[in-house]
DNA sequence: CATTTGACGCCAA
DNA sequence: TTTGGCGCCAAAT
């Protein structure tokens, strides 16, 4: 039985380079819309290499958080994309 | 099983 | 535009 936490890691693992998803959206595809909080709270506890987290951001346009430091998250996101946004 | 927690989202002021 | 407050949810305790 997959958890929801489950789905959330392989929507964020079949994130593309250059692409963005907001933490509704992968809410969304992971089954409920309106669990974006959780997925923050899960992408916070678990950490994975293989999952690139980073390109989770909040729907307002602000950049969110990060494990390893907002600051290498922006950065991750400037290498990856042009622009991040605010 | 009951509570707490927090990388969120949205709206009113 | 910036803040504050409230709702919502899966996980962790």
């Amino acid at each position: 039985m997959i958890s929801f936490k489950q789905k959330v890691f392989s929507v964020v693992r079949g994130i593309l380079a250059g692409e963005v998803l907001t933490y509704k959206e992968v809410a969304k595809r992971a089954g409920n819309e309106k669990a974006a909080r959780a997925v923050g709270a899960i992408l916070r506890t678990n950490f994975d290499p293989k999952i690139p987290c980073h390109r989770v951001v909040k729907s307002d346009g602000t950049i969110g958080g990060y494990n390893r430091g907002v600051s290498e998250k922006r950065r991750k996101l400037r290498r990856e994309n042009a622009m991040v946004g605010k």
